[in-house]
DNA sequence: CATCAGGGCCCTG
DNA sequence: CAGGGCCCTGAT
């Protein structure tokens, strides 16, 4: 489905702000549903019936944050789907948080100080919807990296809808009424092993009574925690990915999986193992309120020097791809 | 060839 | 609140 240009709109975020940052998150495994350059995002968009392809470019710096979004869709867009888009994008990517106090303070810590200097403005940022994102975390659960890749590739060529805008082509996600008509063994069939029922069933908790990510958006951490926590398929894990990544609250670490235990015992001690309390413990310590923030920056800063040909034997090791 | 853990979660006792 | 079961895959 090739989407025409529409319509233009201009963001100005709050500084410090940076773009790339914010919009790429190199640790996330590849999901055909975006595009990053430097400078440039797409993904999709979903908004009431209609698809919307946004390209995300930045015109700013810094300290002068500015973005301009391009509007691909099929048809012409009304006032309110610009409004809502603009409402949905700011959100999303958290445009409006003000991370000065975290970026001009913390000088002294040896370990955040670098880089936070290096990624001053980047903040929590996930391009899709809540239904998106819960997919992602139920086709990590229980598995290595590259499954959960192929999983989702076979999803989107079954379930999903291809578009062109911009001049590349991803997909957008079905919509969650969609699997209402898929059967437990359809899903199967695409390798999701017993996650297929996982999915038909929260799937469901977004028709009828759906679940409302603005209303979620407004709840202070431990309310969105206790809600989240009600969807189906939805445990310790994946509450702080979504509670951190999806929704910002900038201090939500309260669990370390395995994987993540290894790669923050390097980061943090300069150890090969160190207990998640002792992690946990040691975040707190360091950056209180903002301790997911911090460790999210040095996380994916390992990625970033990853996806720059940094040679990291020792990380290799714990994502393979 | 077989066994098993892996970016967890639900359910049961 | 601990522990078993769950799908599939690649590593051993």
């Amino acid at each position: 489905m090739k989407l025409a240009y529409q319509h233009k709109l201009s963001l100005k975020p709050v500084a410090p702000f940076n773009f790339n940052a914010t919009v790429h998150k190199p640790s996330h495994f590849p999901a055909p549903v975006e595009y990053y350059e430097q400078g440039r995002y797409l993904f999709s968009l979903r908004l009431r019936s209609q698809i919307i392809g946004v390209e995300m470019i930045n015109r700013g710096s810094t300290e002068k944050p500015a973005i301009d979004l391009a509007l691909y869709a099929k048809s012409s867009l009304k006032p309110a789907d610009l409004s809502d888009i603009r409402q949905a994008v700011t959100g999303r990517f958290d445009l409006e948080s003000d991370l000065s106090e975290f970026y001009n303070g913390f000088a002294k810590d040896k370990i955040l100080a670098p880089i936070s200097k290096k990624y001053r403005g980047a903040r929590a940022a996930s391009s899709g919807s809540l239904y998106e994102f819960l997919i992602i975390t139920i086709l990590l659960q229980n598995t290595v990296v590259k499954r959960t890749v192929q999983m989702m590739d076979n999803l989107l060529q079954k379930y999903g809808t291809q578009i062109e805008f911009a001049g590349k082509k991803i997909y957008v996600i079905w919509p969650p009424e969609k699997m209402t008509e898929v059967s437990e063994q359809d899903l199967r069939d695409l390798k999701l092993g017993y996650r297929a029922k996982t999915i038909k069933r929260m799937s469901e908790d977004f028709i009828g009574k759906p679940i409302q990510e603005d209303k979620l958006r407004k709840l202070g951490r431990d309310d969105c925690k206790k809600e989240l926590l009600k969807i189906y398929g939805v445990g310790k894990q994946s509450v702080w990915y979504l509670l951190f990544e999806h929704f910002h609250h900038y201090d939500a670490f309260e669990t370390v999986s395995p994987w993540e235990q290894k790669i923050y015992s390097r980061l943090l001690f300069g150890k090969d193992i160190v207990s998640p309390e002792k992690i946990l413990k040691e975040v707190d310590k360091r950056w209180g309120q903002y301790k997911m923030l911090a460790s999210h920056l040095i996380f994916e800063d390992i990625f970033w020097q990853r996806k720059q040909g940094k040679a990291l034997p020792w990380l290799e090791k714990e994502i393979r791809l």
